[in-house]
RNA sequence: GCCUCUGUAGCUCAGUUGGUAGAGCAGAGGACUGAAAAUCCUCGUGUCGUUGGUUCGAUUCCGACCGGAGGCA
């Protein structure tokens, strides 16, 4: 009741979130605010799609090509940087509409919990990867056994990268990770969302879509976009170039396969990606979704959400 | 025409010294709180090319046929 209405919109890749976050900007005087791990950084436009000026439509678009590509961002920095834009669209009277793909970052600024500190890179996490390098997983799951039972228990032993996080919040904060997510969780969500989920009735329309999209972005210059990264000195293991569409380009930059394999490449994994885009999107059972029917059909789409939002007291 | 190799899960292939078979990839489902376009988990019945024969029993051995690859003519 108190917190504030926002509009999301999300779906898997290729579903036509953008479009629709333009017109619905358009109809209830918002501004978009993307939601996606990828868009962030400058210089990735063709691979992820990133909105165009023309695509925009005139609509201010928030948290895209932010970023410089050669550093990497986190949940965290992109949380507390999407909420300042939001804040900043409520105070001036605008609907916030966030776009996007990335399930956890949009999880993340509708909750607006806290994260425990720590980071990629930091000198605990790399202390501990050591040690994972010396001496396998077996110490670390036994430390975490004895500080964090329920994680130990949660975690699989193969999952190295979340055990390696769970002792690195309680090295750090003294806190383990499960009391801070029991704590956190409890904490009130800090806005009112509605959601509108695009996908496909028909998983087929869906990878027919994503396969024709990629061959697009090659069209319109993927490759290129990937060696000017290269060449103004995006380190290769950079966050942005782990992007679908762009380190499988680095693998055809390097010899290590054809034009054609890494094209077929960049389709597969992107539609595996949908596909668990849409297993996160699941479980969130306040989800309003409109199915395509083959083809997207965006008058039709918008007319839904109209409907969806007049009934969630939207505009 | 003859010879050799080959035909096993959607794909690439293992394997069964004869007791009806299993990996990787693909696919499906799931998890997910500071790399998330990341990371991780679960799921494998398929006329073992077709057809005869040997055998208690053949996908496995033998023959023929059909398809593929190569060699000799």
């Amino acid at each position: 009741m108190a917190q504030p209405k926002i509009v999301c919109v999300v779906g898997p890749t290729a579903c036509g979130k953008t479009k629709l976050g333009v017109l619905l900007a358009k109809a209830y005087d918002g501004e978009v605010v993307s939601v996606d791990s990828m868009q962030i950084y400058r210089g990735l436009t063709i691979g992820t799609a990133a909105p165009t000026p023309a695509e925009m439509e005139g609509i201010p678009h928030h948290m895209v090509a932010v970023a410089d590509p050669a550093e990497s961002w986190s949940v965290a920095k992109f949380a507390a940087a999407a909420d300042a834009c939001i804040q900043d669209i409520l105070a001036r009277g605008k609907l916030p509409i966030l776009v996007g793909g990335t399930g956890l970052y949009l999880e993340a600024v509708v909750s607006g919990r806290d994260f425990a500190s720590g980071h990629a890179g930091g000198a605990v996490r790399q202390e501990l990867q050591q040690q994972l390098e010396r001496e396998g997983i077996e110490p670390l799951l036994s430390e975490l056994r004895q500080v964090d039972p329920a994680a130990a228990e949660r975690l699989h032993p193969s999952d190295t990268k979340r055990i390696l996080r769970a002792l690195e919040v309680w090295r750090e904060t003294g806190e383990t990770i499960t009391a801070h997510n029991e704590r956190t969780r409890a904490l009130p969500g800090k806005y009112d969302p509605v959601y509108i989920g695009l996908c496909f009735a028909h998983r087929e329309d869906m990878k027919a879509l994503i396969d024709r999209r990629v061959d697009q972005m090659v069209e319109q210059g993927l490759l290129r976009e990937v060696e000017a990264l290269l060449s103004s000195g995006v380190p290769r293991d950079a966050t942005a170039l782990q992007a679908i569409g762009y380190k499988e380009f680095l693998r055809y930059e390097a010899g290590a396969c054809t034009l054609a394999e890494a094209v077929a490449e960049v389709k597969l994994r992107s539609r595996q990606y949908a596909k668990r885009q849409l297993t996160w999107l699941r479980r969130n059972r306040a989800i309003h979704w409109i199915a395509w029917e083959k083809e997207r059909d965006f008058d039709k789409a918008f007319q839904k959400a109209t409907e969806i939002l007049a009934a969630q007291g939207v505009g």
